[in-house]
DNA sequence: CGAGCAATCTGAGCGACTCTTAGATCGGTG
DNA sequence: CACCGATCTAAGAGTCGCTCAGATTGCTCG
Protein backbone atom coordinates (compact mmCIF):
# COMPACT_ATOMS: atom_id res chain seq x y z
CA UNK A 1 0.00 0.00 0.00
CA UNK A 2 1.90 2.79 -1.33
CA UNK A 3 -0.11 5.45 -0.83
CA UNK A 4 1.82 9.06 0.05
CA UNK A 5 5.19 9.92 -1.32
CA UNK A 6 6.78 10.59 1.71
CA UNK A 7 5.28 11.66 4.87
CA UNK A 8 7.41 14.54 6.69
CA UNK A 9 9.15 12.84 9.46
CA UNK A 10 6.50 12.74 11.91
CA UNK A 11 3.76 14.63 10.72
CA UNK A 12 3.88 17.15 13.34
CA UNK A 13 4.80 20.98 13.07
CA UNK A 14 2.68 23.86 13.76
CA UNK A 15 0.35 23.19 10.77
CA UNK A 16 0.67 18.77 11.93
CA UNK A 17 1.46 18.32 8.15
CA UNK A 18 1.27 21.28 5.62
CA UNK A 19 2.64 19.20 2.33
CA UNK A 20 -0.77 17.18 2.76
CA UNK A 21 -3.10 19.82 3.54
CA UNK A 22 -1.91 21.72 0.57
CA UNK A 23 -2.07 18.84 -1.79
CA UNK A 24 -5.47 18.32 -0.42
CA UNK A 25 -6.63 22.23 -1.08
CA UNK A 26 -4.99 21.49 -4.57
CA UNK A 27 -7.43 18.42 -5.18
CA UNK A 28 -10.18 20.36 -3.64
CA UNK A 29 -9.84 22.94 -6.03
CA UNK A 30 -9.12 21.07 -9.04
CA UNK A 31 -12.56 19.26 -8.34
CA UNK A 32 -13.90 21.13 -10.86
CA UNK A 33 -11.73 24.28 -12.31
CA UNK A 34 -8.71 23.38 -14.47
CA UNK A 35 -5.13 23.46 -13.68
CA UNK A 36 -4.76 26.97 -15.52
CA UNK A 37 -6.89 28.43 -12.17
CA UNK A 38 -4.67 26.70 -9.62
CA UNK A 39 -2.85 28.91 -7.34
CA UNK A 40 -0.35 28.47 -4.98
CA UNK A 41 -1.35 31.63 -2.99
CA UNK A 42 -5.10 30.42 -2.89
CA UNK A 43 -3.74 26.72 -1.38
CA UNK A 44 -1.80 28.67 1.34
CA UNK A 45 -4.75 30.25 2.25
CA UNK A 46 -7.01 27.19 2.26
CA UNK A 47 -4.35 25.79 4.57
CA UNK A 48 -4.45 29.16 6.85
CA UNK A 49 -0.75 29.52 6.21
CA UNK A 50 1.20 32.51 4.81
CA UNK A 51 2.07 32.96 1.15
CA UNK A 52 5.45 31.44 1.58
CA UNK A 53 4.98 28.93 3.62
CA UNK A 54 4.09 25.95 0.57
CA UNK A 55 7.81 27.06 -1.21
CA UNK A 56 9.36 24.78 2.09
CA UNK A 57 7.64 21.90 0.68
CA UNK A 58 7.60 22.33 -3.35
CA UNK A 59 10.19 24.02 -4.82
CA UNK A 60 7.92 25.71 -6.96
CA UNK A 61 4.14 25.39 -8.92
CA UNK A 62 4.90 22.73 -11.27
CA UNK A 63 6.61 20.69 -8.20
CA UNK A 64 3.72 20.57 -6.30
CA UNK A 65 1.67 19.86 -9.49
CA UNK A 66 3.93 16.82 -9.90
CA UNK A 67 3.77 15.22 -6.49
CA UNK A 68 -0.17 15.46 -7.47
CA UNK A 69 0.20 13.46 -10.54
CA UNK A 70 2.57 11.26 -9.05
CA UNK A 71 0.09 10.66 -6.31
CA UNK A 72 -2.68 9.90 -9.00
CA UNK A 73 -0.47 7.39 -11.01
CA UNK A 74 0.56 5.88 -7.69
CA UNK A 75 -3.21 5.20 -6.53
CA UNK A 76 -3.81 3.85 -10.57
CA UNK A 77 -1.54 1.74 -10.21
CA UNK A 78 -2.73 0.24 -6.64
CA UNK A 79 -6.08 -0.23 -7.63
CA UNK A 80 -4.95 -1.43 -11.22
CA UNK A 81 -2.46 -3.91 -9.60
CA UNK A 82 -6.28 -5.34 -8.25
CA UNK A 83 -8.03 -5.50 -11.04
CA UNK A 84 -4.78 -7.78 -12.49
CA UNK A 85 -4.55 -9.68 -9.67
CA UNK A 86 -8.27 -11.56 -9.87
CA UNK A 87 -8.70 -14.43 -11.33
CA UNK A 88 -10.33 -14.09 -14.61
CA UNK A 89 -9.89 -15.00 -18.44
CA UNK A 90 -6.77 -12.30 -19.82
CA UNK A 91 -10.17 -10.98 -21.71
CA UNK A 92 -12.39 -9.87 -19.35
CA UNK A 93 -9.39 -9.00 -17.21
CA UNK A 94 -8.47 -6.30 -20.18
CA UNK A 95 -12.06 -5.33 -20.42
CA UNK A 96 -11.77 -4.83 -16.28
CA UNK A 97 -9.06 -2.37 -16.43
CA UNK A 98 -10.38 -0.75 -19.43
CA UNK A 99 -13.33 0.63 -17.17
CA UNK A 100 -11.38 0.82 -13.92
CA UNK A 101 -9.17 3.36 -15.77
CA UNK A 102 -12.24 5.35 -17.07
CA UNK A 103 -13.66 5.12 -13.54
CA UNK A 104 -10.27 6.56 -11.94
CA UNK A 105 -10.64 9.26 -14.19
CA UNK A 106 -13.91 9.89 -13.48
CA UNK A 107 -13.28 9.82 -9.54
CA UNK A 108 -10.45 11.10 -9.23
CA UNK A 109 -10.69 13.84 -11.79
CA UNK A 110 -8.29 16.05 -9.92
CA UNK A 111 -5.33 13.54 -10.05
CA UNK A 112 -6.20 13.11 -13.56
CA UNK A 113 -6.31 16.50 -14.44
CA UNK A 114 -2.12 16.68 -14.13
CA UNK A 115 -1.17 13.65 -15.02
CA UNK A 116 -0.71 14.24 -18.52
CA UNK A 117 0.33 17.90 -18.77
CA UNK A 118 2.74 19.11 -21.10
CA UNK A 119 4.44 21.30 -18.30
CA UNK A 120 5.09 18.13 -16.46
CA UNK A 121 7.06 16.27 -19.38
CA UNK A 122 10.45 17.34 -18.83
CA UNK A 123 11.91 13.67 -17.65
CA UNK A 124 14.85 14.62 -15.62
CA UNK A 125 13.00 17.36 -13.63
CA UNK A 126 10.28 15.49 -13.07
CA UNK A 127 11.99 11.87 -12.58
CA UNK A 128 9.80 10.03 -9.63
CA UNK A 129 6.13 11.52 -11.76
CA UNK A 130 7.48 9.34 -14.76
CA UNK A 131 9.00 6.53 -13.22
CA UNK A 132 5.11 6.21 -11.64
CA UNK A 133 4.08 7.03 -15.20
CA UNK A 134 6.15 4.19 -16.98
CA UNK A 135 5.16 1.77 -14.00
CA UNK A 136 1.73 2.41 -15.19
CA UNK A 137 1.86 1.53 -18.75
CA UNK A 138 4.44 -1.28 -17.80
CA UNK A 139 0.96 -2.86 -16.04
CA UNK A 140 -1.15 -2.63 -18.70
CA UNK A 141 1.61 -4.46 -21.07
CA UNK A 142 1.80 -6.73 -18.60
CA UNK A 143 -2.34 -7.54 -18.72
CA UNK A 144 -2.19 -7.41 -22.52
CA UNK A 145 1.28 -9.75 -21.98
CA UNK A 146 -0.99 -12.41 -20.94
CA UNK A 147 -4.19 -11.33 -23.02
CA UNK A 148 -1.74 -12.04 -26.25
CA UNK A 149 1.13 -14.36 -25.30
CA UNK A 150 1.59 -15.82 -28.86
CA UNK A 151 2.38 -12.24 -30.48
CA UNK A 152 5.56 -10.78 -30.73
CA UNK A 153 6.77 -7.82 -27.77
CA UNK A 154 6.90 -5.52 -30.43
CA UNK A 155 3.67 -5.54 -31.31
CA UNK A 156 1.93 -6.13 -27.59
CA UNK A 157 3.60 -2.78 -26.81
CA UNK A 158 1.87 -1.31 -29.85
CA UNK A 159 -1.33 -2.63 -28.53
CA UNK A 160 -0.63 -1.16 -25.55
CA UNK A 161 -0.09 1.87 -26.72
CA UNK A 162 -3.12 1.89 -28.73
CA UNK A 163 -5.30 1.00 -26.25
CA UNK A 164 -3.65 3.61 -23.64
CA UNK A 165 -4.47 6.31 -26.16
CA UNK A 166 -8.11 5.23 -26.34
CA UNK A 167 -8.73 4.82 -22.86
CA UNK A 168 -6.96 8.41 -22.02
CA UNK A 169 -8.51 9.99 -25.52
CA UNK A 170 -12.02 9.10 -24.07
CA UNK A 171 -11.19 10.39 -20.73
CA UNK A 172 -9.74 13.36 -21.98
CA UNK A 173 -12.68 14.48 -23.86
CA UNK A 174 -15.35 14.01 -21.47
CA UNK A 175 -13.36 15.65 -18.74
CA UNK A 176 -12.65 18.64 -21.06
CA UNK A 177 -16.71 18.67 -21.28
CA UNK A 178 -16.11 17.86 -25.33
CA UNK A 179 -18.15 14.92 -25.26
CA UNK A 180 -21.40 16.77 -23.26
CA UNK A 181 -24.66 16.36 -25.19
CA UNK A 182 -23.48 16.33 -28.50
CA UNK A 183 -26.82 15.16 -30.64
CA UNK A 184 -26.64 11.72 -31.45
CA UNK A 185 -24.10 10.90 -29.27
CA UNK A 186 -25.29 7.45 -26.90
CA UNK A 187 -24.69 7.85 -23.28
CA UNK A 188 -21.87 8.13 -21.73
CA UNK A 189 -21.87 4.89 -19.56
CA UNK A 190 -22.56 2.98 -22.89
CA UNK A 191 -19.69 4.68 -24.59
CA UNK A 192 -17.35 3.59 -21.49
CA UNK A 193 -18.67 -0.35 -22.08
CA UNK A 194 -17.79 0.84 -25.87
CA UNK A 195 -14.63 1.49 -25.22
CA UNK A 196 -13.76 -1.61 -22.94
CA UNK A 197 -14.84 -3.52 -25.62
CA UNK A 198 -13.16 -2.29 -28.37
CA UNK A 199 -10.07 -2.94 -26.26
CA UNK A 200 -10.56 -6.78 -25.42
CA UNK A 201 -11.16 -6.56 -29.80
CA UNK A 202 -7.69 -4.76 -30.25
CA UNK A 203 -6.26 -7.77 -28.60
CA UNK A 204 -7.87 -10.45 -29.58
CA UNK A 205 -7.50 -9.54 -33.38
CA UNK A 206 -3.70 -9.26 -32.48
CA UNK A 207 -3.05 -12.93 -31.92
CA UNK A 208 -4.19 -13.98 -35.28
CA UNK A 209 -3.05 -11.53 -37.53
CA UNK B 1 -12.56 27.96 -48.04
CA UNK B 2 -13.28 29.47 -44.63
CA UNK B 3 -9.71 30.29 -43.12
CA UNK B 4 -9.68 33.31 -41.06
CA UNK B 5 -12.80 33.64 -38.72
CA UNK B 6 -13.20 37.36 -39.82
CA UNK B 7 -10.94 39.82 -41.32
CA UNK B 8 -10.93 42.98 -39.40
CA UNK B 9 -12.91 44.77 -42.37
CA UNK B 10 -9.53 46.04 -44.48
CA UNK B 11 -7.09 44.53 -42.79
CA UNK B 12 -4.82 48.19 -42.66
CA UNK B 13 -4.59 50.36 -39.79
CA UNK B 14 -1.29 51.43 -38.06
CA UNK B 15 -0.13 48.06 -37.31
CA UNK B 16 -1.54 46.15 -40.40
CA UNK B 17 -3.34 43.47 -39.18
CA UNK B 18 -2.79 42.81 -35.42
CA UNK B 19 -5.05 40.72 -34.79
CA UNK B 20 -3.53 38.16 -36.91
CA UNK B 21 -0.20 39.21 -36.10
CA UNK B 22 -1.06 38.29 -32.29
CA UNK B 23 -2.43 34.94 -33.44
CA UNK B 24 0.57 34.02 -35.63
CA UNK B 25 2.46 35.32 -32.57
CA UNK B 26 0.59 32.51 -30.47
CA UNK B 27 1.28 30.21 -32.97
CA UNK B 28 5.10 30.75 -32.94
CA UNK B 29 5.38 30.37 -29.34
CA UNK B 30 3.36 27.34 -29.01
CA UNK B 31 5.42 25.70 -31.40
CA UNK B 32 7.24 24.27 -28.50
CA UNK B 33 6.07 25.65 -25.23
CA UNK B 34 2.39 24.17 -23.23
CA UNK B 35 0.21 26.73 -23.20
CA UNK B 36 0.85 27.89 -19.66
CA UNK B 37 3.82 29.83 -20.82
CA UNK B 38 2.05 31.82 -23.12
CA UNK B 39 1.26 35.56 -22.30
CA UNK B 40 -0.20 38.21 -23.85
CA UNK B 41 2.29 40.72 -22.88
CA UNK B 42 4.63 38.65 -24.71
CA UNK B 43 2.91 38.46 -27.69
CA UNK B 44 2.12 42.24 -27.53
CA UNK B 45 5.82 42.89 -27.20
CA UNK B 46 6.46 40.23 -30.01
CA UNK B 47 3.94 42.38 -32.21
CA UNK B 48 5.56 45.89 -31.14
CA UNK B 49 2.56 47.09 -29.71
CA UNK B 50 1.95 48.53 -26.04
CA UNK B 51 0.74 45.96 -23.86
CA UNK B 52 -3.20 47.14 -23.59
CA UNK B 53 -3.39 46.92 -27.45
CA UNK B 54 -4.39 43.31 -27.45
CA UNK B 55 -7.68 43.62 -25.35
CA UNK B 56 -8.87 45.42 -28.70
CA UNK B 57 -9.00 42.30 -30.41
CA UNK B 58 -9.97 40.11 -27.59
CA UNK B 59 -12.04 40.14 -24.83
CA UNK B 60 -9.55 38.48 -22.68
CA UNK B 61 -6.74 35.37 -22.75
CA UNK B 62 -9.38 33.17 -22.76
CA UNK B 63 -11.07 34.32 -26.02
CA UNK B 64 -7.38 34.76 -28.00
CA UNK B 65 -7.32 30.97 -26.93
CA UNK B 66 -10.61 30.42 -28.33
CA UNK B 67 -10.16 32.26 -31.68
CA UNK B 68 -7.00 30.12 -32.38
CA UNK B 69 -9.07 26.68 -31.31
CA UNK B 70 -11.50 27.86 -33.72
CA UNK B 71 -9.07 28.54 -36.25
CA UNK B 72 -7.84 25.08 -35.49
CA UNK B 73 -11.10 23.37 -35.97
CA UNK B 74 -11.50 25.28 -39.34
CA UNK B 75 -8.17 24.22 -40.96
CA UNK B 76 -9.08 20.36 -39.71
CA UNK B 77 -12.31 20.57 -40.94
CA UNK B 78 -11.10 21.85 -44.48
CA UNK B 79 -7.84 19.14 -45.28
CA UNK B 80 -10.65 16.80 -43.74
CA UNK B 81 -12.56 17.56 -46.02
CA UNK B 82 -10.51 16.64 -48.80
CA UNK B 83 -9.74 13.49 -47.46
CA UNK B 84 -13.43 12.63 -47.02
CA UNK B 85 -14.36 13.44 -50.37
CA UNK B 86 -11.53 11.28 -52.31
CA UNK B 87 -12.65 8.46 -54.52
CA UNK B 88 -11.96 5.58 -52.38
CA UNK B 89 -13.28 2.75 -50.51
CA UNK B 90 -14.88 3.18 -46.96
CA UNK B 91 -12.40 1.30 -45.52
CA UNK B 92 -9.70 3.04 -46.82
CA UNK B 93 -11.18 7.21 -46.55
CA UNK B 94 -11.06 6.25 -42.81
CA UNK B 95 -7.78 4.55 -42.19
CA UNK B 96 -6.69 8.08 -44.34
CA UNK B 97 -8.78 10.06 -42.33
CA UNK B 98 -6.92 8.98 -39.52
CA UNK B 99 -3.74 9.39 -40.64
CA UNK B 100 -4.63 12.73 -41.56
CA UNK B 101 -5.70 13.82 -37.80
CA UNK B 102 -2.64 12.40 -36.71
CA UNK B 103 -0.37 14.42 -39.19
CA UNK B 104 -2.59 17.67 -38.21
CA UNK B 105 -1.93 17.18 -34.81
CA UNK B 106 2.24 16.60 -35.34
CA UNK B 107 2.25 19.21 -38.13
CA UNK B 108 -0.53 22.24 -36.29
CA UNK B 109 0.69 21.51 -32.74
CA UNK B 110 0.23 24.67 -31.52
CA UNK B 111 -3.41 24.79 -32.45
CA UNK B 112 -3.43 21.52 -31.21
CA UNK B 113 -2.53 22.71 -27.64
CA UNK B 114 -5.41 24.87 -27.58
CA UNK B 115 -8.21 22.62 -29.20
CA UNK B 116 -9.55 20.45 -26.47
CA UNK B 117 -8.41 22.89 -23.53
CA UNK B 118 -10.75 22.18 -20.19
CA UNK B 119 -10.46 26.24 -19.83
CA UNK B 120 -12.68 26.67 -22.84
CA UNK B 121 -15.03 24.29 -22.21
CA UNK B 122 -17.80 26.79 -21.19
CA UNK B 123 -20.26 26.25 -24.27
CA UNK B 124 -21.79 29.64 -24.11
CA UNK B 125 -19.15 31.43 -23.68
CA UNK B 126 -16.94 30.12 -26.43
CA UNK B 127 -20.04 29.16 -28.21
CA UNK B 128 -18.23 29.71 -32.16
CA UNK B 129 -15.18 27.34 -31.17
CA UNK B 130 -17.65 24.35 -29.98
CA UNK B 131 -19.20 24.59 -33.19
CA UNK B 132 -16.56 24.62 -35.04
CA UNK B 133 -15.64 21.27 -32.43
CA UNK B 134 -19.01 20.31 -33.29
CA UNK B 135 -18.63 20.28 -36.81
CA UNK B 136 -14.94 18.51 -36.84
CA UNK B 137 -16.89 15.41 -34.95
CA UNK B 138 -20.05 15.62 -38.01
CA UNK B 139 -17.44 15.30 -40.65
CA UNK B 140 -15.71 12.24 -39.01
CA UNK B 141 -19.26 10.67 -38.30
CA UNK B 142 -20.37 11.59 -41.68
CA UNK B 143 -17.25 9.45 -43.14
CA UNK B 144 -18.27 6.22 -40.71
CA UNK B 145 -21.56 6.52 -41.53
CA UNK B 146 -20.47 5.53 -45.55
CA UNK B 147 -18.39 3.09 -43.78
CA UNK B 148 -20.99 1.03 -42.45
CA UNK B 149 -24.10 1.71 -43.71
CA UNK B 150 -26.70 -0.68 -41.83
CA UNK B 151 -25.72 -0.10 -38.33
CA UNK B 152 -27.75 1.87 -36.29
CA UNK B 153 -27.04 5.42 -35.64
CA UNK B 154 -26.96 5.31 -32.00
CA UNK B 155 -23.90 3.12 -32.95
CA UNK B 156 -22.31 4.89 -35.54
CA UNK B 157 -22.12 7.97 -33.28
CA UNK B 158 -20.72 5.50 -30.56
CA UNK B 159 -17.47 4.00 -32.71
CA UNK B 160 -17.21 7.60 -34.17
CA UNK B 161 -16.33 8.56 -30.46
CA UNK B 162 -14.40 5.57 -29.56
CA UNK B 163 -12.44 6.38 -33.13
CA UNK B 164 -11.82 10.03 -32.02
CA UNK B 165 -10.76 9.24 -28.57
CA UNK B 166 -7.89 6.48 -29.80
CA UNK B 167 -6.82 9.63 -32.32
CA UNK B 168 -6.72 12.66 -29.84
CA UNK B 169 -5.56 10.25 -27.13
CA UNK B 170 -2.90 9.28 -28.80
CA UNK B 171 -2.08 12.66 -30.31
CA UNK B 172 -2.58 14.18 -26.77
CA UNK B 173 -0.32 11.93 -25.62
CA UNK B 174 2.45 12.00 -28.06
CA UNK B 175 2.19 16.32 -28.24
CA UNK B 176 2.74 15.62 -23.58
CA UNK B 177 5.66 13.51 -24.30
CA UNK B 178 4.87 11.11 -22.18
CA UNK B 179 5.18 8.55 -25.32
CA UNK B 180 9.19 9.62 -25.76
CA UNK B 181 11.44 6.67 -25.69
CA UNK B 182 9.61 4.28 -23.62
CA UNK B 183 11.76 1.10 -23.67
CA UNK B 184 10.10 -1.72 -26.26
CA UNK B 185 7.42 0.56 -27.58
CA UNK B 186 8.18 0.63 -31.35
CA UNK B 187 8.67 3.89 -33.47
CA UNK B 188 5.82 6.66 -33.17
CA UNK B 189 5.52 5.99 -37.03
CA UNK B 190 4.60 2.17 -36.49
CA UNK B 191 2.36 3.34 -33.97
CA UNK B 192 0.24 5.99 -36.31
CA UNK B 193 -0.42 2.95 -38.76
CA UNK B 194 -1.20 0.89 -36.17
CA UNK B 195 -3.90 3.89 -35.18
CA UNK B 196 -5.41 4.09 -38.39
CA UNK B 197 -5.38 0.36 -38.86
CA UNK B 198 -7.09 0.45 -35.41
CA UNK B 199 -10.00 2.85 -36.73
CA UNK B 200 -10.84 0.46 -39.38
CA UNK B 201 -11.23 -2.42 -37.59
CA UNK B 202 -13.45 -0.62 -35.34
CA UNK B 203 -15.40 -0.29 -38.01
CA UNK B 204 -15.17 -3.81 -39.75
CA UNK B 205 -16.54 -5.14 -36.38
CA UNK B 206 -19.17 -2.69 -36.18
CA UNK B 207 -21.06 -3.99 -39.20
CA UNK B 208 -21.35 -7.78 -38.16
CA UNK B 209 -22.69 -7.25 -34.54
C1' DC C 1 18.12 18.11 30.94
C1' DG C 2 19.38 21.78 28.24
C1' DA C 3 21.94 23.83 24.36
C1' DG C 4 22.16 23.94 19.72
C1' DC C 5 20.68 22.67 15.17
C1' DA C 6 17.69 22.07 11.38
C1' DA C 7 13.34 22.28 9.76
C1' DT C 8 9.37 25.14 9.38
C1' DC C 9 6.83 29.38 9.11
C1' DT C 10 6.16 34.72 8.74
C1' DG C 11 6.16 39.08 6.49
C1' DA C 12 7.83 42.04 3.31
C1' DG C 13 8.96 42.73 -1.27
C1' DC C 14 10.47 42.32 -6.43
C1' DG C 15 9.23 41.55 -11.03
C1' DA C 16 5.71 39.97 -14.12
C1' DC C 17 1.12 39.27 -15.49
C1' DT C 18 -4.13 40.28 -16.46
C1' DC C 19 -7.20 43.58 -17.36
C1' DT C 20 -9.18 48.52 -16.97
C1' DT C 21 -9.48 53.30 -18.08
C1' DA C 22 -8.65 58.02 -19.84
C1' DG C 23 -7.04 60.11 -23.55
C1' DA C 24 -4.33 60.47 -28.03
C1' DT C 25 -4.38 59.21 -32.99
C1' DC C 26 -5.69 57.49 -37.14
C1' DG C 27 -9.00 55.74 -41.11
C1' DG C 28 -13.01 56.11 -43.43
C1' DT C 29 -17.70 58.33 -44.15
C1' DG C 30 -21.05 61.69 -45.07
C1' DC D 1 -13.31 68.48 -44.69
C1' DA D 2 -15.28 67.80 -40.31
C1' DC D 3 -16.49 64.26 -37.65
C1' DC D 4 -17.04 59.55 -35.64
C1' DG D 5 -15.66 55.26 -34.43
C1' DA D 6 -12.10 52.09 -34.32
C1' DT D 7 -7.50 51.47 -32.77
C1' DC D 8 -3.60 52.30 -29.97
C1' DT D 9 -0.83 54.34 -25.79
C1' DA D 10 0.28 55.16 -21.10
C1' DA D 11 -0.57 54.49 -16.53
C1' DG D 12 -2.19 51.90 -12.90
C1' DA D 13 -4.87 48.61 -9.66
C1' DG D 14 -4.85 44.01 -8.11
C1' DT D 15 -2.92 39.30 -8.21
C1' DC D 16 0.59 35.85 -8.57
C1' DG D 17 5.19 33.29 -8.39
C1' DC D 18 9.00 33.18 -5.92
C1' DT D 19 12.90 34.93 -2.70
C1' DC D 20 14.89 36.19 1.57
C1' DA D 21 15.98 37.70 6.27
C1' DG D 22 14.54 36.63 10.53
C1' DA D 23 11.44 34.48 14.07
C1' DT D 24 9.73 30.11 15.97
C1' DT D 25 9.48 25.40 16.93
C1' DG D 26 10.56 20.45 17.42
C1' DC D 27 14.40 17.14 17.69
C1' DT D 28 18.84 15.47 18.73
C1' DC D 29 22.67 14.71 21.31
C1' DG D 30 26.08 15.82 24.63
Amino acid sequence: MTRPLKVPAKAGYHHANLRRALLDAAINHLRDAPVATLTVKQLARDAKVSPGAPYHHFKDRQELLAALATEGFERWIASASTVAAAPETPSNKLANLARAWLAFAAEHTPHYRVMFLSELADRQRFATMHAAAAQALELLVGVLREAMPDAADGRRAERAVIAWSTLHGFASLRMNGVLGNIPGVPELEALEDAAAASMARLVLDAADS
